[in-house]
DNA sequence: AATGAATGAGGGTTCATTCAT
DNA sequence: GATGAATGAACCCTCATTCAT
C-alpha cells in the first residue's frame, strides 16, 4: 500500500468513525451527511467519493462496526476463564460501544441483517456461530448446559439476554439484580433445586 | 358529552387509529403528517388543532397504544389459568398489533419510556406492575419460582423473554425451539435436576 | 368555481406563465425551481403543491403552450383569406413567442412528442390535423395543390417550413428570402413553368 | 512531430471522441466531465490541461464533428453523378452519426453557430458555401434550378429540407412519403405542369 | 504531464408548521 | 372549528473545477 492508498484508507476510516458515533449516539436518519462531513472534517462530497450515497455508507459503517465489535470477543473466547465465567462476560460485558447504541441504528442494523445476501448474516455464520458452538459443547461436556437442550435454544437464550442487557432504557436499573438474573439465567425461574 | 364532544372525540380517535398504523408499519420518522391526515381524512390542520405537534401527536398515540395493549392482558390476568399456563402465554401471545410493530416507533416509545414525568412509567406503576406482583406471589407460594429472587429480577427476565420473543426479525426462527425456550425460562440452561 | 378554486387556478397559471416564459428564454434545463418561484411569486413548496415534479411541471407547460399556440391559428383557418395567403401566413406567421423558443425547451417539447399515450399527440389528431386536411382538399380543389401528392406529404412539407422559419437562430436571415422561399413553396427549385 | 507531441495529440483524440460520442447520445448538460473522462480513460484533470473549460470542450467537439462531417460531403461534390442525384443525396443522405444527434449537442452547436467570431461560420463561409453555390450554378446552367431565385434562398430551402428529413422525431414517417417529399422538391406544392 | 482527492455552489425535493379564509 | 394554500429550513446528491502529489 502506497503513500495514496494509505492516505485514502485513513479518510475513509475518519469517516467511518464519525459517521459511526454520530450514528450511535442520534440514530442514522437524525444525522445528515452535513454534520458527519463535519465531524470527520471533510467536504460532503468526500464522502460521496467514497461511499456512493448515505444507505452504503450505512451499511459500510454497520460492517465496521461488528468488525469493531467482534474483536472485543475474539479474546474472551480464547482466554482460560472457566466456563459461567466466560458465559456471564458474553451476558453482562458491556461493549462500551453497543451500550450506548441508539435505536435507529439499531434498526437499520437489523433491516441489513434481514436482507438478504447481507455481510452480517454471511459474517455471523462464518466466524460467531462457530466459536459459540464450541463453547455450549464445551459447557454440556463440563456438565454446566443440560444436554437435553438444543445449541440453537441455547445460542437464542443467551443472545436474548445479552442484547437485553445492552438495551440503553434498561441499563440503568440494572445494577441492584444482576445477581438475581445470573441466577435466573443459570436455573430459570423454578431456581436451583439443592438436595 | 354532548353532540359536539362526542364528533370532536370520534375526529380524535380517526386521527390516532390513522397515526398508529401508520407508525406501526413505517415507524414514526418516515410517516408525514401529510400521510396520517389523508388516511384520517382530516386536513393537516386539524391535526394541528388536536394535537399541538409531531411530537404531542406521538406521544399520545403512545399513550392510545398502551391503553389497547394492556386491555389484552387484563383479561389474562383474570382467568383461571394455572401459574404456568399464565407465564407462557405472556411470554409467547404475540399481539398481534405488537409483532409488527416498526422500530422507529419502538424507538420513540422508548424515548418516551426514559423521559422523566412520563405516562409510561406512571401506567406502568399503577396498573401493570400491581398486576404483575401479585403474580409472582402467587408462583411463589405454589412453588414454581425460586422466593429467593427478587421480584424486579423476575420482572425484568420475563419482559426480557416476551419483548424477544415479540421481535420481528427472529419471529420466523422461533417455532421449532419453543419447548427448550420453555424449559430455560423455568429451569435456565443447567436444566430441571431431577433427582 | 368558487372563490378558493378561482384563486387556485390564478396561481397555477401564474406559475405556468413563468415557467414557459423562462422556458422560452432559457430552456428547461437551465431554469430551477427557484427561479420559477421567485418569477411567479411563490415559494418553491407551492410549485411543488400543483405541479409534483420538475418534469411534470415541464409537461403541463407545454401543454399549456400548445393550447396557446394553437389559439391563434384557428382564428386563421377560419377567416376568408384566400388559400395561397393562408398558406403564406401559416408558414411565415411568426407567433411572437414561438419565434423566441429555446432549443432546450424545443426539446423537451419533442421528448414529449415522441412519448406514447402523450398530450400533443392527441391534440393534434383531434384537433389540428382535421383543419390542415380540409386546407388541403380546399387547395387541390382550387388548383393550387398537385392533386397526386398525398396529404401526409403536403402536412410534413409545410411543417417543415414552418418550423424551420420559428428556428431562432435563422430568423434573421429571413427577410430577404422571403419572396424567394414563398416562390419554392409554391413551384419548388425548377420553378414556374410559364409557357 | 514527435513521439511526445504525437501522444499528446492522441489523448486529446482520445477525449474529442469520447465526448463526441456522449454528447451525440445525451447531450451536453447531462453528460459530466467525470463521465467523459471515464470513458477516455483519462482523469478529469487531464481533460483541463487540454482544454480549459467544459465550455471550450463543447467548442472544440464541435469543431472536430464538423470537419468529420464535412468530409462525408466533400466525395460526394467531386462525384460523377447527375445534378439531381446530387441534390436528393445530400437532402436524404442521412449522417449514421447526425442521425442520431441529440438536441441539446443541437443547441450548443446552434449557441456556438450565432455568436461571433464563431469557427462554423467561417468554415462554412470558407470551404462549404463555395461548394454549394459551385453547385447551384450548375443546377441553373443545367435548367434544373429556376435562375430567378437567389442562391441564398435554394441553399436555405436544401438545408431546410436536409435538417429536417434527419431529425430523429420524424425519420420514422418519413419513407412512404420520400417520393412525393422529392416531387415537392423540385416542383413545390403546385406540382409540374407538364404540357 | 498526469492523477487521485477535495471542494463550493447549487439543484430538486420533502416536511413540519403557519396563514388566511 | 375546519380547511386549502403557503412557506422556510433542511436534506441528499451532483457537478465543474482546483489542489496537492
Amino acid at each position: 500500500m502506497d503513500g495514496f492508498e494509505r492516505r485514502r484508507e485513513q479518510k475513509k476510516l475518519q469517516i467511518l468513525e464519525a459517521a459511526l458515533s454520530l450514528f450511535i449516539e442520534f440514530g442514522t436518519q437524525k444525522v445528515s451527511i452535513a454534520e458527519i462531513a463535519k465531524r470527520a472534517k471533510v467536504s460532503q462530497v468526500t464522502i460521496y467519493n467514497y461511499y456512493e450515497s448515505k444507505d452504503k455508507l450505512i451499511q459500510e459503517v454497520i460492517i465496521y462496526y461488528i468488525h469493531k465489535a467482534w474483536s472485543e470477543y475474539e479474546e474472551l473466547f480464547q482466554s482460560d476463564l472457566t466456563f459461567p465465567e466466560k458465559v456471564k462476560r458474553i451476558i453482562f460485558q458491556k461493549s462500551d460501544i453497543a451500550n450506548h447504541i441508539h435505536a435507529s441504528f439499531f434498526q437499520d442494523f437489523m433491516k441489513e441483517y434481514t436482507e438478504e445476501n447481507n455481510f452480517i448474516e454471511e459474517f455471523y455464520a462464518e466466524k460467531a456461530l462457530p466459536k459459540f458452538i464450541e463453547l455450549f459443547n464445551e459447557g454440556k461436556e463440563q456438565g454446566y448446559i443440560d444436554p437435553s437442550i438444543s445449541n440453537e435454544a441455547i445460542l437464542f437464550y443467551i443472545q436474548m439476554f445479552k442484547e437485553y442487557m445492552q438495551r440503553p432504557d434498561i441499563a440503568n436499573s440494572l445494577l441492584p439484580i444482576t445477581e438475581d438474573l445470573t441466577k435466573l439465567f443459570f436455573y430459570g425461574i423454578v431456581g436451583k433445586n439443592e438436595n
